[in-house]
DNA sequence: TTGACGAAACGAAACGGCCCGTTCTATATA
DNA sequence: TATATAGAACGGGCCGTTTCGTTTCGTCAA
């Protein structure tokens, strides 16, 4: 009985995948793109890089851009900060940001991720999905300075997240990955002074 | 004397550009962008709609991003609001500028310029010239507020100014560009609050 | 415990197709 | 007559898919 009528039928979840190759992928991904940007990130290339064959990749991802989400994923997650004082709280996220994006692959990565949202569905919806987990997560050092008293009750911590990863999200999109001790510092006490509680 | 090895030397100001042609692909640049998205949006695809040869748009436009960002310029410059409160031209801008990426063909255009320049030189220079661009103009509603002394003199422009169109990309680029007046008074808020003069 | 079987993944090669950026030609225009 | 034009064609690269023969590995009978 031929298989022809559900070749793309989904892949059982015990597929015997081979953890060697799966991994071999990856890297080559990471260096092709590290060493010949965005433009230079083809499926080909990561092949050849990888000494593994282009059905090889297809079979386990579905597109360019879903390579790249699992690069990403293979990178750091990065630390919510919590130092007890939400300005040097927000100071901190977006020194630690900055300094990842410039240091790793990750920016690369990520502006790759924009970049090919643009054409590909699902790396459009992995990337809102993204920013809405970061926004909750950012959502958190809010919550945290509300319960400490530092902030008012009635902000909204969404908007909040938003205002503070917004700067970021500029800073690597127009290159200046870059940003001074004093930028950072300037921006942060901007947001808490739109944040700060009233006081008395 | 041949031109072999001036090939690439700089066109003359004064040459003779056939303006019906130059309207044509662009016009039809726009149509094939706004029909086929980034992903279809290549040179022969261009040349194809505007029934314009490939060599002559290679004359005229160095790379895809640099016809991207002509298109982009034929559209209308965006107007920065005057309403005489800082709050209300907060909101004003944020909303005159989703809504201006929601209905028009800018908000695929500035999306394409995004992707392009992670591998264009050009087009990444681009886009910074362009926020570097926005963030003065967005400045002088914040001088302007200054003048009022609705607004510390101590606040730097160029930061709010970051923070304003910060929330603008963000919802671009995450394709939020629905946001409601809602959402969109409550950033206004939040931003005047950062900068707002400490009264007495 | 061993060994053969067979399913599944594998690397390599090739495909038809699209696009790149360039070069050539022949035509139209000023 | 000089220049821009449309169009065809080029060598090259990447796309996503198919086919090939090979290797890996779980299963099960001996």
């Amino acid at each position: 009985m031929p298989m022809n009528e559900e070749k793309k039928a989904r892949r059982s979840i015990g597929a015997r995948r081979n953890p060697a190759s799966a991994e071999a992928i990856l890297d080559a991904a990471e260096t092709v793109l590290a060493e010949s940007g965005h433009a230079g990130f083809s499926i080909e290339a990561v092949a050849r890089r990888a000494r593994a064959g282009k059905p090889t990749i297809y079979r386990w991802w579905p597109s360019k851009a879903a390579l790249l989400l699992d690069i990403y994923q293979r990178q750091k997650q990065f630390a919510y900060p919590d130092t007890g004082a939400i300005e040097e709280d927000i100071a901190a996220f977006l020194k630690g940001l900055l300094a990842n994006w410039r240091d790793t692959a990750s920016g690369a990565i990520f502006r790759s991720i924009v970049a090919e949202a643009q054409s590909d569905e699902s790396a459009a919806r992995a990337l809102a999905l993204y920013a809405a987990g970061r926004r909750a997560a950012t959502g958190k050092m809010i919550e945290r300075a509300k319960a400490r008293g530092e902030v008012a009750d009635d902000v909204d911590p969404a908007i909040v997240a938003d205002l503070v990863s917004a700067f970021a999200w500029v800073h690597l999109l127009t290159g200046r990955l870059d940003a001074g001790e004093q930028e950072i510092r300037a921006a942060a006490r901007l947001v808490m002074q739109g944040i700060a509680k009233r006081a008395s």
